[in-house]
DNA sequence: CAAGGCGTCTACCAATTGGTAGAGAACCGG
DNA sequence: CCGGTTCTCTACCAATTGGTAGACGCCTTG
């Protein structure tokens, strides 16, 4: 497998700028030759790493399923009991939120193009939102979480966060500024909402 | 003012078309061809009442920020104290999903189209935002409502109603058909969520 | 009925789009 | 040093895009 290093460099500056571009400018607004501009090579070196404009944002669905789920994972592992796993599940978003701006808006441009691309995100998703579910499920039952339906608990969540994340200009227009501390705030005030929705009375410390 | 009716209808008939379809397939995917197309009629004769597409775009952003604003005021009307204030922004909106579907789809993509468009959209719903925070903030004060930053529980419960009302293939994958009666389920689930977080523990009956 | 605005149309255009064909450089094992 | 593969390039292309110019019919008003 002598394939040339250089190459899966090319191959690879590709996907990470296209999932930005894509992510925060759109896909259809988003040229091949924008994006090979963008990189400093010729639209034509894309063309011979991913042959079409939407064999190319299969393969950024791909990574980005990937790295979700590494991440959503990872914070997952140490997470205690009850409403711990919620905070964990909320905090690996916020932190995929702050590190890599563009991919939670690379998350919501893909489920607005529809079907092909957005089945195929949903797809490699499912597990992870099945084992969170039911994550989520076993604590409730065990009573240590307020009974609600897991899945549309995980779905208003991740509305929240991605909302939260990165409509930036309706944060404007609700008062916050698209800063890293203001990003906290949000997280700690989402937590904190989720909270009380999830466990009750006892309010978070400031 | 003798404006030919007729002519006042084409426009018209032009802003509908416009929102429903910028708000399902996107501005930039939506051409001037295909909207014509979709009316019957030419595209000059769409550029004849809206010289550009992106006044076209203002246009429609205009009255989708109308809209929204006479509905939202209307639902909050008769709205009672506490948290009946907060069901009445929701229901309101979950009432626009389902008779509107594709509006709050267009309101999702004018956010992301960024500006010009989102902060004329924005600028219009501000004072709308406004006195919802502080419609909340008097209950909160009063006592009726457990304390939460009100834009930040306005920008939640934004969030959330878009997510769970437009965000069609994310549903699929959350289990959750797009019907209309998944839809009440979705929004009596989201208040039974708002309601455990804002007011505590008398549950909702089912 | 004449005149002029109003609304829609046909005809056209320059720019950009995603994509093809194939040349040439760089690198490889033999 | 050679023959082939790997990679990036130049040169094109057909289709589509938003937009312009201007003709044609229709309705109203003097």
């Amino acid at each position: 497998m002598a394939t040339g290093e250089r190459a899966q460099r090319t191959a690879d500056r590709i996907l990470v700028a296209a999932m930005r571009e894509f992510g925060t400018r759109g896909y259809e607004a988003t040229s091949l030759d924008d994006l090979a501009r963008g990189l400093g090579i010729r639209k034509q070196t894309i063309l011979y790493w991913y042959p079409t404009k939407e064999i190319l944002l299969e393969a950024v669905v791909d990574r980005c399923a990937d790295e979700v789920a590494v991440r959503l994972l990872r914070g997952l592992e140490g997470a205690g009991d009850g409403f711990g796993r919620v905070e964990a599940i909320v905090r690996a978003m916020f932190r995929l939120a702050a590190r890599h701006p563009s991919m939670l808006g690379f998350l919501r441009e893909v489920t607005r193009l529809g079907p092909p691309a957005s089945t195929r995100l949903m797809d490699r998703l499912e597990p992870l939102v099945a084992s969170a579910a039911g994550f989520l499920d076993d604590e409730m039952v065990a009573g240590r979480m307020r009974r609600h339906d897991p899945r549309l608990l995980l779905l208003a969540v991740y509305s929240m966060v991605t909302g939260m994340a990165t409509e930036v200009e309706v944060l404007r227009a609700f008062g916050e500024e698209p800063t890293l501390a203001s990003l906290v705030r949000r997280r700690n005030e989402l937590l904190s909402l989720l909270e009380a929705a999830l466990v009750g009375d006892q309010a978070r410390p400031r």
